[in-house]
DNA sequence: CCTAATGTACGAACTAGTGAGTTCACGGTA
DNA sequence: TACCGTGAACTCACTAGTTCGTACATTAGG
């Protein structure tokens, strides 16, 4: 069903699964060393294919980051879709979110890395993506419901929009993980450490609540 | 008295002039692309010297990398080490800091974008610099007596360490400046929009107390 | 005139990208 | 069923252009 020409899985010429092999030996390199640190010939020679193969699938270092970028992306905006939160207390969706994004991000560093290389190039590389250029945020909207909510309850202050919340868990989240290696260099403290994870994350949804409430 | 042969300002041979060139056009240059994606041969071609001499004074790419890291780390220092919150009330003192260290980061992204990108690189460049490896935070040690003379008074939650504060305000900060490409090409909203500035200032300000307070 | 400072030209290694040819699966056809 | 044409998938070797670093010559200043 799944394989376009019946027989096994070890077909020796497969389009799709040389693409995949590519891809995922790509982002590998790319978060590893950045798009100008990363090396055509380091992701052919950790293919089981050639280097050709990636100019032949995807024309060239840039694009082939681009598809990098887009796959990346992709994969977290649909784990951000299965969210449903509905049925909880304002207070309990938004800890939910929170720890929804703490735990993704620290699941997926290579993710995180990938966002900090496309900001160092200044996003060029997502404007140039017709797929990633105005890709809507389906948490967002669910965001929003909950602070309505919360306003309609009274219990939610009416002065922050969900962009704003958003940034908040997203700065929390992603710092930890981006400027991990400068922070403990610096001030010898592992953010990632696993003792501390629990702090972090409950300190992350009380601060949310202490100031969505008062 | 500053410099060390008398004489006006426009020698030709300068020592420390030549060095601060090199640095300023190197500090520019990789903040702007990068470790890897910064060019020598550029770098010496925006300097009034040529190439050669960023070799004879800091040995190679590398080295020439680390004293920008160094002149860019060492400044935020200086200029954390001038905060004086002594006389206020712990809630003002912990918004001042806080509003400093906003104020700084906008007026600074070259210094994000240098500390992005080293993170990028696992900091294994500011672990390689004999005096930025255990650099002390003159900033923190103020923070510390904050926390502790608003926990005396009965007005702060115990359980907060003044690293933990030092990341959320570092985290809220960071992220405006660092996530602020990719943000915009996602969700269309320019984080350093000055109409918006004020209001994230405040936020940021309010939560903090809002937390140490509930 | 001696040394620190500076300029010029060059080279070895690397790097993205390509030209040209080969293999394989498959469907049509005699 | 044996053969053949075809195009997609794939391999190999090569090139044009960079890029860091340096050997060597030169100049300014004390």
């Amino acid at each position: 069903m799944a394989a376009p020409s019946s027989s096994d899985g070890e077909r020796q010429r497969d389009k799709d699964r040389t693409r995949a092999d590519i891809l995922d030996v790509a982002t590998r390199e790319f978060a590893d060393k950045g798009y100008t640190g990363a090396r055509v010939d380091e992701i052919a020679e950790r293919t089981s294919t050639t280097k050709r193969m990636i100019y032949y699938y995807f024309g060239g270092k840039e694009q082939l980051y681009i598809a990098v970028l887009e796959k990346a992306y992709l994969a977290i905006r649909s784990l951000e879709a299965e969210l449903d939160v509905e049925h909880l207390e304002p207070e309990d969706a938004i800890r939910r979110l929170a720890e929804l994004t703490f735990d993704h991000h620290e699941a997926h560093p290579d993710f995180i890395r990938l966002v900090s290389i496309e900001n160092i190039h200044r996003a060029e590389h997502i404007a140039r993506s017709e797929v990633l250029a105005g890709l809507a945020n389906p948490a967002l909207d669910g965001l929003a419901q909950i602070l309505e909510r919360g306003r309609a309850a009274g219990r939610f202050r009416d002065d922050v929009d969900p962009l704003d919340v958003h940034i908040v868990i997203s700065s929390f989240c992603v710092f930890r993980l981006a400027n991990r290696h400068t922070f403990a260099a610096i001030f010898g403290r592992d953010m990632l450490d696993p003792d501390r994870r629990e702090h972090y994350r409950r300190m992350l949804g009380d601060m949310l609540i202490d100031y969505l409430t008062s």
